[in-house]
DNA sequence: CCGGGAATCTGAATCGTTTCAGATAACTGG
DNA sequence: CCAGTTATCTGAAACGATTCAGATTCCCGG
């Protein structure tokens, strides 16, 4: 009925996606103005901004492309999480799963959405191309192996950056080109959030030799990327390249230290942290050193497979064998399992925050969370008997 | 010392961050030329090249950016998961977790990545500016109630698309403008991926049926969005909107009628898949419905919740109380659950190959996948004696 | 010495927006 | 009726790349 004009220019706009200028054109408008019915409603008449609005769903336009929006405006609306594992490991972590969600719920506050980085298991493909090709505007980094080529190129973006249970590198030692270029200082972009990790692992091997517990095997995380677990031989333990490995072995390692001097460590490292790697561990760690009569576990994961083993062989937990995990799942209570809490939440929301600071421009200060020990029921003192767990049946 | 030229113009580039054309200008050569010694290195000769790429890493130029790398090819590399539910939600579900990470594992085979796309808890922004925002390759739907805003703003963007145990909806229903614009074939691109989700509620129903249950409890997921739980009204079971529980329901039903007739349904809504709401609504649920001898849980996680109510009431599972769950976690054998499996990797493998398919240009047919019933060690016949799980004690 | 083909490199259009700096028109009060 | 606002709308320059269609140069056999 009002509008009079419809069809001035019969160009034919052909087919394809509709676009901005195409609405325009057929309306006879520009295209700042159109542009404007969306963005800026105030810039021009409510009448206008209608027919804009009635002629775009016509036509089926859809509104503004996102891409292009985002080129112009310089922002993405996304922030990428790295992971430098296979991202189905993520998911398979209930602890990461945690984190992630803590994390996008505080992101999601400021409208900012999760890009899930992951390296490909596939060595075909270039592990550094998700990262170097994403449109993020910050990246989180989950975990990488320190001084890692992945570290390095999440520091190369430049971009507002928070590092996960990682310390934040100086910048010489991780950006140095050899041309002596200094490659910008990345660290006024990026902030760290990190637990007390050490600090729990001692509690909790403190806790075992406070059992008078002597014989302690350790389910150790990876210690670097794509190794394949086993017995861990000293050089190996030195080249531990996951921060939170060797900050929780520290840990434990201090813990002994400061005991009597008989105890001992058995160190195994699981190729991955599911359950059944934990068991399987176990398993092997138990056949080769009978005399251990507690295991302290870097992850609940771990440690709900080390309860699997130690079910399959017979061991009653805690008379026979006393078990301790890290992380305190909300599973864990359920399991009876003595482990180390962390408020891994808490670490989810804080490093939002970080980031949305980091955006605003600010540089916020690193942050460290307690951990704690939870004493439930997996751990008891040594037992008192001879010890002979020896002569265990094969497994099954 | 080989290269002779280096600075012909000295037009000042000024700062921020370094483009493709002031590498250019710093070597004297077209942007094209430095464009193509990332991309086509075939393009120029070796020693170009290397000059290129060593001027970039002089100058601190990190590669050309993804944006507009990403508008001008048209491909993101991105593929959006649309969750209709505050993000932290889908990770605390370990089900989805399990889904999400196959389905990552499936797209990164074709250097895909994963953008999670939550509606945001918080009511004051825009939930479907998410989805409408994104700069996607393609979207998966992974919980959407059927015929909701959200869905409609999800096909609105004529992206390839793959509905996830849901029913891809026919066009005029879903897109009816109301002026009659056919609004492109959607379609074409979408396609959909489900399980038996009634089927396997059948022989969980029927499972129940055969052991001699009268009086079953249903654990209900969600029937629609933000609602709030509690026991279910006829009328408020007509309104289901989330496909998979209305499947799970009509299952139920249909064992139930081809049952003898004296057999009941008591149906309670969780607020949330969580196994605290799950126990709650035991809680709630045996308290005002004594003569229950089951229950029947639409997952395993609230499945969960349901045997530490039991627990925590004294009632033995499943001498007094059978409880079956649904998915069949990886947890789920330890607690000895009976339960429906699913397919929840291959599924997540299934959607992500439909999508491969649908960007393709292929039209992939729908899937449905097979569940099936496990008999574990929580299922057991109906207690002879005259039911008197009366006078519970009221919860600490 | 010449025509033709390969090897290199460049100009300019394009991707689809946003936004700044006006231009035009309409209204205000004096 | 005019200067000064205010309300609307537009032109054109970014944003940072990719890519097609040449333009040059070089090399080679004839």
């Amino acid at each position: 009925m009002s509008s009079r004009s419809a069809s001035p220019s019969s160009a034919p706009p052909s087919s394809g996606r509709i676009t901005l200028r195409e609405v325009a054109r057929a309306l006879g408008v520009s295209v700042a103005t159109v542009s404007n019915a969306y963005n800026r409603p105030d810039q021009l008449s409510a009448a206008l901004r209608e027919r804009v609005l009635d002629t775009a769903r016509t036509l089926g336009y859809g509104g503004p492309d996102p891409l292009a929006r985002s080129l112009r405006r310089g922002r993405t609306g996304v922030i990428g999480v790295v992971y430098d594992a296979p991202l189905e490991y993520a998911f398979a972590d209930p602890a990461a799963a945690l984190f992630l969600g803590s994390l996008a719920q505080s992101l999601q506050a400021a409208s900012l959405n999760l890009l899930l980085l992951a390296s490909p298991g596939d060595p075909q493909t270039d592990p550094l191309a998700p990262v170097q090709g994403a449109s993020v505007d910050g990246l989180i980094v989950y975990s990488a192996a320190q001084d890692s080529e992945l570290l390095r190129a999440v520091l190369a973006r430049s971009l507002p950056t928070v590092l996960v249970d990682q310390p934040v590198p100086v910048d010489q030692s991780v950006l140095g080109d050899q041309n002596g270029q200094p490659a910008q200082d990345h660290r006024a972009q990026t902030s760290g959030v990190q637990i007390d990790d050490a600090g729990g692992a001692r509690l909790a091997a403190q806790h075992l030799i406070d059992l008078g517990h002597t014989h302690i095997g350790v389910l150790c995380l990876e210690l670097g990327p794509r190794q394949g677990g086993g017995p861990v031989t000293p050089e190996r333990e030195r080249q531990v390249a996951y921060h939170p490995t060797a900050e929780r072995l520290r840990g434990y390692r201090e813990a002994l230290a400061a005991g009597p001097s008989g105890t001992r460590l058995f160190l195994t490292e699981a190729e991955r942290n599911t359950p059944s790697d934990g068991e399987r561990c176990t398993l092997a760690l138990l056949q080769s050193e009978p005399e251990i009569t507690a295991l302290l576990c870097m992850s609940d994961v771990l440690a709900q497979g080390a309860l699997r083993a130690a079910h399959s062989l017979g061991l009653s937990v805690p008379q026979r064998l006393s078990v301790i995990g890290y992380d305190d799942l909300p599973g864990s209570a359920d399991l009876k399992l003595t482990t180390v809490w962390q408020p891994t939440s808490e670490k989810g929301q804080q490093v939002g925050e970080a980031m949305l600071a980091l955006l605003g421009g600010q540089i916020p200060p690193d942050v460290r969370l307690p951990t704690r020990l939870v004493v439930r029921g997996s751990t008891a003192a040594r037992p008192k008997t001879g010890v002979q767990v020896n002569r265990l049946p094969s497994p099954p």
